[in-house]
DNA sequence: AAAAAAT
C-alpha cells in the first residue's frame, strides 16, 4: 500500500504550489480565499478528504486538530452549499463540536474561507443568549454549527427543522464520548434525514466510538492521519517535585527561568485556576484565565487576547486542554499533575506544535506519586526530573501511606520496589524510573478500569491520537509489536499503516 | 476527584 503523505510529497514536487487545491476540484471563490490567506499547499488529509467529501462520500477521518481536519470539511462543504440556498429555520448542514471554543474556531473557518461566497452560518453554543440565535435561523442558515446541548434545546422549543440537513460532520467524537454527549448525538442524528452526507472526525477509534461510525457512516471512505507530514513536533518535559505550599513560588521560578513567550498553565480544578491567574497577576505576570464556569464572553475574550499575545500566561482547566488550536505556544506548564495520565498527554501536546520547540513542565507534590507513576506508564518514559532551585527539599511519599485503591491485588501496584524519589537536587535524572518503566505493562487488570470507558487493552490508545502525539511516543508505538494479547484487536487493520508513516 | 455541556 502506498502511503498517503508519501503521495502527498510527490504531487507537492510535481505541481506548482498555486494549484495545490485547485486539484482537489474546489471552486474559483475558496481558491481565492485560500490564496489571500496563504494557503497554497493542502495536508495530506485535506488532499484526500476534499475530494472524497465533493463526490458526496462519507468519511471516517482519524486525525486531530492540527493536522488541517477543520479545513478538509468545510472546505469542500461550502463549495456543496455554495450552490443554492437556505430556507429558513432548515439548514442545509451540521456540525457538531463538544465545546464552545471548538465551535467557534469552526465558526471562523467557514467565514475565512466563505468569504467570497454568501453563504449565512448560525453558532448555536449554550452561555450566550437564544434570542440572537434563533433569530439567525429565522433567516435561514447554510450552516449551523453548534454544540448538542444547545442544539437539542432549540429544537424542543421548535426554532428549528433538521429534515434539510444534507450533511452532518461530528467532529472530536472521542471527546463528545468523554464528555457523556453520545446520546445527545445519537439523538441528534434520529433527527435527520437518512439521506444524508456524514463526516465523522475522531482522534481514537475505540470500539465504542467505532460502533458509532459504523450506525452513522455508510460505506465511508476511512482517512488517518497522524500528524502532519511536515515537521517533527519537540517537546521536552520536565518535572518538579516540590512542596504543596511552594507551587506557586516553584511556578514562578520556572517561568523565570525559561523562556516563556507565551505558556498555557493547567491547573486541575476551576478555583484553583482563579486562585493562580491573581496570585501570578499579583506578582505581575501577564496572566489571564479561562475555564467553563466563567461567563461565556469572558471566555472568548481571554482566548482572543492570549491569542494576540495581550496576556502572556492563560491558566486554565482542561477546557483547553484539547483540541484548541493557539499556535506557537512555547511553553505547557501543569501547575497540577493530571490525574488521568491521557490528559497529560492532551495538555503537552498544545506546544511543540508545527515544527516549533516547546516545553512541557509539571509541578508533582508528593501526595501525586500515584499519577506521575501512571502518566509515565502511559507515555513509556520517565519524565525528567527538573529541580527548582532554592525551594525546600521534598521526597516522594511512601507508596504504603497511601490508600492503593480499588480492585486489582495492591502487590500489581505498577513498579513494586518504587525506589524514593530521585532526590530533589539531582539534575535531569532519568535512571529510576527507567528501570521500572517496561516491566509493569499488564499488572492491570479489565476490572480495574474507569468505568465509562470502553476502551480495549489498557494502553492502547496510544495508536490515533493524531498529531497529539508527541514524538517520543511514536517512536515507541512502532516499537510496539509487544502490545500483546490483551489489545483485543480494536486497531483496525487499515489503521496501522496509515499511522506508521509519521514518524 | 474533576471538567465539559442546557437552564
Amino acid at each position: 500500500m502506498p502511503h498517503p503523505q508519501e503521495d502527498a510529497a510527490a504531487e507537492a514536487a510535481e505541481t506548482p504550489p498555486a494549484s495545490g487545491f485547485a486539484s482537489l476540484g474546489l471552486s474559483e471563490p475558496i481558491l481565492k480565499a485560500l490564496e489571500e490567506k496563504g494557503y497554497l499547499n493542502p495536508t495530506p488529509i485535506q488532499e484526500q478528504a476534499i475530494p472524497t467529501v465533493l463526490m458526496g462520500r462519507d468519511v471516517l477521518g482519524c486525525a486531530q486538530t492540527g493536522t488541517g481536519k477543520t479545513a478538509s470539511f468545510t472546505l469542500p462543504m461550502l463549495d456543496i452549499l455554495s450552490g443554492s440556498r437556505a430556507r429558513a429555520r432548515m439548514p442545509r448542514s451540521l456540525i457538531l463540536e463538544p465545546t464552545r471554543e471548538l465551535a467557534l474556531q469552526v465558526a471562523e473557518n467557514f467565514v475565512q474561507y466563505g468569504k467570497h461566497l454568501k453563504l449565512n452560518h448560525a453558532l448555536l453554543i449554550g452561555g450566550e443568549s437564544m434570542g440572537e440565535q434563533r433569530d439567525v435561523l429565522t433567516r435561514g442558515v447554510d450552516v449551523l454549527i453548534a454544540t448538542p446541548g444547545r442544539l437539542i434545546d432549540i429544537f424542543e422549543r421548535g426554532g428549528l427543522l433538521l429534515s434539510d440537513v444534507r450533511v452532518l460532520v461530528i467532529d472530536e467524537a472521542d471527546r463528545m464520548l468523554d464528555m457523556g454527549f453520545i446520546p445527545d448525538i445519537e439523538r441528534i442524528v434520529s433527527l435527520l434525514p437518512t439521506m444524508r452526507q456524514t463526516l465523522f472526525f475522531s482522534a481514537t477509534m475505540a470500539p465504542e466510538i467505532r460502533r458509532l461510525a459504523d450506525a452513522f457512516l455508510s460505506n465511508p471512505k476511512q482517512i488517518t492521519v497522524s500528524r502532519p507530514a511536515t515537521v517533527a513536533t519537540t517537546i521536552t518535559e520536565g518535572l518538579s517535585l516540590v512542596a504543596t505550599h511552594d507551587k506557586r513560588e516553584a511556578l514562578r521560578r520556572l517561568i523565570r527561568t525559561e523562556d516563556v513567550q507565551n505558556a498555557l498553565v493547567f491547573c486541575n480544578r476551576k478555583r484553583d485556576v482563579d486562585i493562580l491567574c491573581k496570585s501570578l497577576t499579583r506578582h505581575k505576570f501577564s496572566a489571564g484565565m479561562l475555564h467553563g464556569d466563567m461567563p461565556q464572553s469572558a471566555r472568548f475574550a481571554t482566548l482572543e487576547r492570549f491569542k494576540a499575545g495581550e496576556i502572556r500566561l492563560l491558566v486554565c482547566s482542561d477546557v483547553a486542554a484539547r483540541g484548541i488550536d493557539i499556535g506557537g505556544l512555547s511553553h505547557v506548564f501543569n501547575f497540577d499533575v493530571p490525574h488521568h495520565a491521557e490528559d497529560y498527554v492532551h495538555r503537552i501536546g498544545r506546544t511543540g506544535r508545527a515544527g516549533m520547540q516547546g516545553r512541557a513542565l509539571t509541578l508533582a507534590t508528593p501526595a501525586d506519586r500515584a499519577a506521575v507513576d501512571a502518566i509515565e506508564l502511559l507515555i513509556g518514559h520517565p519524565i525528567p526530573r527538573l529541580a527548582v532551585d532554592g525551594l525546600d527539599p521534598v521526597e516522594w511519599e511512601e507508596a504504603e501511606s497511601r490508600g492503593r485503591r480499588r480492585g486489582g491485588k495492591p502487590a500489581a501496584k505498577a513498579a513494586p520496589p518504587a525506589k524514593k524519589a530521585p532526590k530533589p537536587a539531582a539534575r535531569a535524572e532519568t535512571p529510576p524510573a527507567a528501570e521500572e518503566q517496561p516491566a509493569p505493562r499488564r499488572s492491570r487488570e479489565p476490572g480495574n478500569r474507569r468505568g465509562g470507558r470502553e476502551d480495549a487493552g489498557p494502553r492502547e490508545p496510544v495508536v490515533g491520537f493524531g498529531d497529539d502525539i508527541p514524538a517520543f511516543m511514536q517512536i515507541r508505538r512502532r516499537a510496539r509489536p509487544a502490545a500483546g494479547p490483551d489489545t483485543d484487536g480494536q486497531d483496525g487493520k487499515d489503521q496501522n499503516e496509515d499511522t506508521e508513516i509519521a514518524a
